[in-house]
DNA sequence: TTATAGATTGCCT
DNA sequence: GGCAATCTATAAT
């Protein structure tokens, strides 16, 4: 009996997503993200990850209530919520939390799995044949590139259920654990800079940052 | 209707 | 370290 491929893991059951968004954030550390384009399989470990509260929280984007952008975090927990922000770049999310409650975790951060020269090729950028760690970084090492690495962009990929291996974007658990795990506050939330509700891989190099902690 | 800040990144000095 | 790029949501006229 051999361990089976990544692409070959069923998806995270909406169970797991279910539950408060801190919880689930910090769970997904060491977790694997896959994403499916026709044949090609994208993948990469979540080495960062931050929680998003609704009505509690003044720095969610459901803070304020139900909006046309937000709407899928008021559904069921274990979809995606992509956005786009700063005019320029798209961030990765899934809803947690019963159905009603609003929150979600943001994808922070992967290390790179499977499909590195079309990750690549998504950002924009030519790798050498065997690249240093600094550039293998420029992949995926924050919310942004890891979106455009893995090609998810609002138009195509709000909403899709990340429970559903059709969907072409779900979170598998291949049995590795995490790591040792920090709390901090979070990246550019500046209004709410006491919750510590980001949560990293210590010593990994693809948290974001120049600093990681 | 106009102004401004934002869950970011990359290029410039 | 500073700042431009440039879309969206919300606050201010």
């Amino acid at each position: 009996m051999s361990a089976p491929s990544i692409g070959q893991l069923s998806p995270l059951p909406r169970s797991f997503y279910a539950r408060d968004a801190r919880v689930v954030a910090r769970e997904l550390l060491g977790k694997v993200l896959v994403r499916r384009e026709g044949r090609a399989l994208l993948a990469g470990r979540i080495v960062e990850a931050e929680a998003y509260l609704g009505a509690i929280d003044p720095g969610a984007h459901a803070y304020r209530g139900r909006t046309p952008r937000n709407a899928v975090l008021f559904g069921a927990p274990g979809h995606a919520y992509v956005y786009f922000i700063y005019g320029n770049h798209y961030c990765t999310n899934v809803s947690c939390q019963p159905v009603g409650e609003a929150g979600c975790v943001l994808l922070r951060a992967l290390e790179p799995v499977c499909g590195i020269a079309a990750m690549a090729a998504l950002r924009g950028l030519a790798l050498p044949a065997n690249p240093r760690p600094s550039q293998l970084r420029l992949l995926t090492s924050g919310p942004g590139r890891l979106s455009q690495a893995l090609g998810i962009s609002r138009e195509h990929d709000n909403g899709c259920n990340f429970c559903s291996r059709r969907s072409g974007l779900y979170i598998v658990d291949d049995g590795s654990a995490a790591g040792e795990i920090l709390a901090t506050p979070r990246i550019n939330v500046t209004s709410a800079p006491l919750d510590e509700w980001r949560f990293v891989v210590i010593g990994n190099t693809f948290v974001s940052g120049k600093r990681p902690h």
